[in-house]
DNA sequence: TCTGGGGTCCTAGGACCC
DNA sequence: TCTGGGGTCCTAGGACCC
């Protein structure tokens, strides 16, 4: 097998700089909703050591001393860039596996030409469509593409792509065992601390480790990741799988205490989520709803809860799927806190054909149902989200739980009110 | 004052059954 | 008085990823 994985450097800065050309070469982050955290940072940011995830009223002093410039996260832009950026990839293999906004795994398994050169085909083809600086890491396993992907872009010596392949194992030796072992894929903090302590630093150390040992020290998750590192394929490639759980949920721009103020946010929740599943033509046999405090507070009460729905008839009905949310949310509603997030994770999914209807099912009315879905999808793909939405999520306006996004970009590539204009 | 959102997978432990 | 052991299923929670 061989595959390669491309990324995107610094992909939400790198999308914001295709249409500003001035944040070239200046320290620039991205935020995360409300504009509470950094999502993104610019290779200047980074040399600055600002940290992935940072809040950023801590760094207001360092901002104005370096002049950092901070967006807020405008997804609908990044989305879109992220599909041209697929779509271009989609030519250069048989088979590949969109696995994140900024991650694409490319299936070569066969390729017999010179796989850098031809990545650096590829850097250029996305370069000049798009205009995203990418890395891409080839290896025999996911696990492999990932690190020969850490190499790429953390080494200017390997240009922007590093083949494993086609290095002799004394090599590979000597480049792993100068990569921490929290580097791989699938070794977070808490694993690399465990690591460490018993003697295993690097990415050599791990590959040495004995796999049954491992496994019985720590996890099967961890073997696995072991075969990988030692060229033995664990994990597939997963060509536009569906997803086994849908979720919407979102922190307040402001506290939240009221019954109401609540159910407005959750039932707008419930139609994002539905949306979302429609779409990949599924059914839900359940939904959960979940509600907390402030947990950066920890003088004020906390509580956090979440309960299960199951419904009657597994289904993709917006308004049936709400019902039971706000049923749900009753449930756990305690008043006298100030609730700083909410959402829905819609749960025990399955296609939506595999239903058949039993004796007391009204066929009827779910035929009218669904046209009214369709109806409704249809408008809001066409005139932007939220245009139609269920009565009860509340005015726009007037929402006081709605997010903070003060330096958001215009929507340049999908609102038509928003593109930009070529000023002579 | 101000700390994201959306996923997957594994494990432990309780309930229940025979 | 003495009160097993093995299996399945479900859920909560943790760890990880981007």
């Amino acid at each position: 097998m061989k595959i390669a994985l491309v990324d995107v450097n610094n992909c939400y800065v790198s999308c914001e700089r295709v249409f500003n050309p001035r944040l070239e070469g200046k320290p620039v982050v991205v935020l995360s909703n409300n504009d509470g955290c950094v999502v993104a940072r610019s290779a200047e940011a980074k040399a600055l050591r600002i940290a992935m995830g940072e809040p950023w009223f801590k760094l207001k002093n360092l901002a104005n001393k370096h002049g950092i410039i901070a967006h807020s996260s405008n997804y609908a832009l990044y989305a879109d860039m992220s599909n041209r950026f697929m779509s271009i990839l989609s030519n250069f293999a048989p088979h590949i596996e969109i696995y994140s906004i900024d991650e694409c795994f490319l299936d070569l398994s066969g390729f017999s030409m010179d796989l850098t050169e031809y990545a650096q085909e590829i850097r250029k083809k996305v370069w000049q469509w798009v205009g995203l600086p990418v890395c891409v890491g080839i290896g025999s396993t996911k696990t492999l593409s990932k690190l020969a992907n850490h190499v790429a872009k953390k080494k200017p010596k390997w240009n922007g792509v590093c083949d494993l392949t086609a290095l002799p194992s004394v090599l590979q030796h000597q480049l792993f065992s100068g990569i921490d072992a929290g580097e791989v894929w699938g070794v977070g903090r808490k694993l690399q601390e465990s690591l460490n302590a018993i003697g295993i630093k690097s990415v050599l150390d791990l590959i040495n480790a004995g796999p049954v040992w491992i496994r019985n020290r720590f996890s099967v998750t961890l073997a696995r990741t072991l075969s990988e590192l030692n060229g033995i394929p664990c994990i597939e490639l997963e060509e536009a799988a569906s997803k086994h759980q849908i979720m919407s949920s979102r922190s307040f721009g402001q506290p939240v205490k009221t019954f109401s103020d609540l159910s407005e946010s959750i039932t707008l929740y419930v139609a994002r989520a539905a949306e979302k599943l429609r779409l990949q033509g599924s059914v839900a046999g359940g939904i959960q709803v979940h509600i907390r405090t402030n947990p950066f507070k920890p003088d004020d009460p906390q509580y956090s809860q979440g309960v299960i729905m199951p419904l009657m008839a597994p289904t993709d009905d917006t308004l049936k799927l709400n019902r039971a949310a706000l049923a749900g949310l009753k449930r756990i509603y305690r008043p006298g806190h100030a609730y700083a997030k909410a959402g829905v994770t819609l749960v025990g999914l399955s296609t939506k054909h595999q239903h058949s209807a039993d004796l007391l099912t009204d066929c009827d009315a779910i035929e009218k149902r669904s046209m009214l879905m369709k109806t409704m999808d249809a408008i809001n793909m066409k005139y932007g989200k939220n245009t139609l939405d269920p009565g009860i999520s509340g005015i726009t306006e007037r929402r006081a739980w709605s997010m903070k996004r003060g330096n958001r970009t215009p929507a340049y590539t999908t609102d038509w009110n928003e593109l930009p204009i070529a000023l002579a």
